[in-house]
DNA sequence: TTAATTTATCGTAATATTGCAATCTAACAA
DNA sequence: TTGTTAGATTGCAATATTACGATAAATTAA
């Protein structure tokens, strides 16, 4: 099949998982590692960094923009992505919460 | 392809990207919550918990199992899975780590 | 032993993901 | 206008994932 049975889950573990989704995959992480250290977010660089081709770079931006997680605003001839704070915030507000309720309930 | 040019990376990349992606399905993170719910761990309740047959649910604690988030003990006749609490940390840290940058960095 | 229970694995089918080359589009430059 | 540059999109091929039923394996119960 492949396709995931979303609908009998509820809206906040679709959520989650969509977004641990968007980070499972090295280039996207490193997309986002490069988002993070060039501060300001112009990624035209993205090329010459990773050992992927320009269309499937451009692939995971895309999907990396569909999650939510960053965004992306036309400035002159390039594209400026950048991190997406408020969605990040929810992100990691969930992501936080699981690991938390895990230390609470099965830690050591 | 589908084929994910993970030599490509580096190993903190592909390890971050390796546990999202066993966090990247509803029903994992539905099974992370009940293990988190019943506190211990026995997982037999699974398969009235969630929609979805016994051998869909195998193969889920299997990949959670595989990228080491949890671990599986027989107990009598049934198994008892719980959260990796060494591999879990790690997790988290690096989850972590990429979110502090973020707010450092990009945060408004 | 036999039967029941619990979980894993196998086989199969459908859909998704990853990746690249080629092409398209939009904006700027000459 | 023409050319150039930056990205997105399309089309394709290969592999991965998700899901299920059927079956296998292991353990307990009778």
């Amino acid at each position: 099949m492949g396709l995931t049975k979303s609908f009998n889950f509820d809206d906040k573990q679709n959520q989650l998982a969509a977004y641990a989704k968007a980070l499972a995959h090295p280039a996207r992480i490193a997309i986002i590692q490069q988002i993070i250290t060039h501060k300001t977010c112009i990624v035209g660089s993205l090329t010459d960094v990773l050992p992927l081709s320009q269309s499937t770079i451009s692939q995971h931006l895309k999907e990396l923009k569909n999650s939510g997680i960053i965004k992306g605003e036309i400035e002159g001839p390039s594209i400026c992505y950048c991190i997406h704070n408020e969605n990040w915030k929810i992100a990691r507000e969930m992501l936080d919460n699981l690991f938390v309720q895990i230390d609470q309930r099965c830690g050591q």
